[in-house]
DNA sequence: GGCGCAAGTGTGAGCGCTCACACACCGACG
DNA sequence: CGTCGGTGTGTGAGCGCTCACACTTGCGCC
């Protein structure tokens, strides 16, 4: 005579098991293994009695003896570099949902720096971790590098990473946007553009110094070399005081936003206008793009896409392995157009005649 | 004979398992498992033996057999809203290094709305999970509630989720912040101060608003109804312009950096000068902070300490249960003072004489 | 009417560990 | 010199599932 209704409790833990869902139902366990995995192979009428009793009881698989029994984890692992960068961040929130959607749980781990040593450290947790597949976000090139030569245990996807050459099958392009960056400059007159480059171990950073040099060689305009900053304001504003010094200079692409906000700020120091006398032109969109003094003209990326994508990629290489050419994907940003960048004006020659 | 340096693999999936390792070192599993637990009563060769066998073999206990027979996940699961904001994600980054730090594992939710529906849910798959506990960073108001009135079958603390009681142990007192702010405003001269304040369903913003007002009141200052913003730059500009037609407001305390921002150009473009006719200050201390033009004054709060702080008490309720009075914890942020605010300039009276 | 066959259901074993013991072995004690 | 109590080690069982089967039924068929 089953107490229906009572919340017996088998588990040693006190939470109910398989068992106890089977007896209320009056089928034998594997019957509710069968419904909790919905495989075929159950009378309809039987699927509902037990999914009926799991719901009285309150019964939730235990994931471990599921993940013990099975061999699988149905576990993901995310590795990034965790900063207060705009692009990773995003893309990491739409990984993690991304997986999350697809029935995966995440595993996520926040470098500080993502090089090399610390890329095979994550990794080496994440393995033992038992995920299923990894997926590293922005690793500096020479992580990335290392993670390829990795022979991993499990499928792993490096997102933005570099070299020509991907791991898990999708290879995304993204010099386009720094070109439009360029080019929407040059379209205003400017002679030439000046690069503000983020750290050059970033697969991202390179990849926007060579859309910026393509698009000046592709125009004839000179190429001077790129200044280096490390993706900061400060750097932006360190590097901005060396630009602003030069009367020359008419545009610049900083390689993110955050050192075209401190760009902007030298610039202002130094009196020199924006977008009166030096166009300014960002890369990502962040949310305070639109608000800055003046307003910053930048490339927006959709990067929670890219993230969707890749995840889509690495849980199909997860459940076909083998296959899959790599494809290449094309990510171009929109150029946002706002306050920052404007017509060139030729700086009146001191001693001649203005204009 | 054991053919010693030979990868030998019992493992239905091909990984090394314990009796592996017992058989190459010539003990018992059991002794492997307190080796790998480091419990007492292995002798020192002995154990040296076992983590000699374990390294040949590249042995790595598996979590889910860990997990199913010691009924314990080491697994903690941390819920937040996963915005561009700046405050949860530094605390995140410093709640999750604090959870590995301890040895335990983490799973991250982030919520776009960490509304009451999105909290009961996030805890419901968290608990699926079977998490060790539930830390919560920066719930609405009303989630926070609900968390706390829910039976939680495992410990869970709530980070900023307002109210004076407190789930895990700690109450952080924040008000600290706002009322410092308010007061420098308030020795510069400036009759009182206006506050934009943030959503009030976050009991963050509710605290800034408070200490806000006690400051005003305390130095006897009219205090005008706060203006509603929803932590954007976006909404500092829409709200910003009403400030900047006021010729009154000579002095605004934003609740947070993101909406000083909006502010500032709102302010801007209305022709009122920062710091000259009106003063601004933000909360946060993003890193973009004093690069804004102006560079911005704003107090700078250690979100990463307040995270492993919270983490700590965490831990300790989930080892030993039980115990523990809610501890007061006073967070006090640094005021940094930068070009966004100065001393009261009272407007030219027009048609009057000056001053 | 006995056969095959599908659909639906049950049984045994085992995933890789930890727990609670049981068992050796050693020196020290009366 | 037998017994006690430690210290180190091994044994049995079982955690809560999934896998690979084996087994029932009911049905249409020759």
């Amino acid at each position: 005579m089953p107490e229906s209704g009572a919340r017996r409790a088998t588990g040693r833990h006190g939470a109910p098991v398989m068992v106890d869902v089977a007896a209320l139902a009056g089928v034998s366990y594997q019957t509710v293994s069968r419904v909790i995995n919905d495989q075929p192979g159950v009378r309809d009428s039987t699927r509902e009695r037990v999914l009926a009793a799991m719901r009285e009881l309150g019964y939730r698989p235990s994931p471990a003896a599921r993940s013990l029994a099975s061999g699988r984890s149905r576990m993901i692992g995310i590795v990034t570099i965790g900063s207060d960068l705009y692009g990773p961040a995003t893309t990491l929130r739409g990984v993690e949902t991304a997986v999350r959607d697809a029935g995966y749980s995440v595993s996520t781990e926040s470098l500080s720096r993502f090089d090399r040593a610390s890329a095979l450290a994550a990794v080496e947790r994440m393995t033992a971790q038992r995920v299923e597949g990894i997926l590293a976000i922005d690793p500096e090139v020479d992580a990335a590098t290392a993670l390829r030569e990795m022979s991993p245990t499990v499928p792993l996807m490096v997102l933005r990473g570099g070299l020509d050459a991907v791991t898990a099958g999708v290879q995304f392009d993204s010099t386009a946007g720094a070109h439009n960056a360029v080019r929407h400059l040059l379209d205003l007159g400017h002679p030439t553009v000046r690069h503000l480059a983020g750290p050059q171990r970033f697969e991202a950073a390179r990849t926007r110094v060579r859309g910026w040099r393509a698009a000046l060689e592709e125009a004839g305009a000179p190429v001077h070399e790129p200044l280096q900053g490390d993706w900061s304001a400060r750097s932006g504003y360190a590097t901005g005081q060396v630009l602003a010094a030069d009367p020359d200079v008419s545009a610049v692409f900083a390689a993110n936003d955050q050192m075209a906000v401190g760009l902007m700020l030298a610039l202002h120091e130094a009196g020199r206008a924006v977008p009166g006398d030096v166009s300014v032109i960002g890369f990502d969109d962040i949310p305070e793009a639109a608000y800055l003094i003046p307003p910053l003209t930048t490339l927006r990326q959709d990067f929670i896409d890219e993230g969707r994508r890749a995840v889509a990629m690495l849980l199909a290489q997860i459940e076909h392995p083998g296959a899959a050419e790599p494809i290449p994907v094309r990510m171009v940003p929109d150029l946002i157009v706002r306050s920052s960048t404007g017509r060139y004006m030729p700086r009146p020659t001191t001693g001649g005649p203005p204009r």
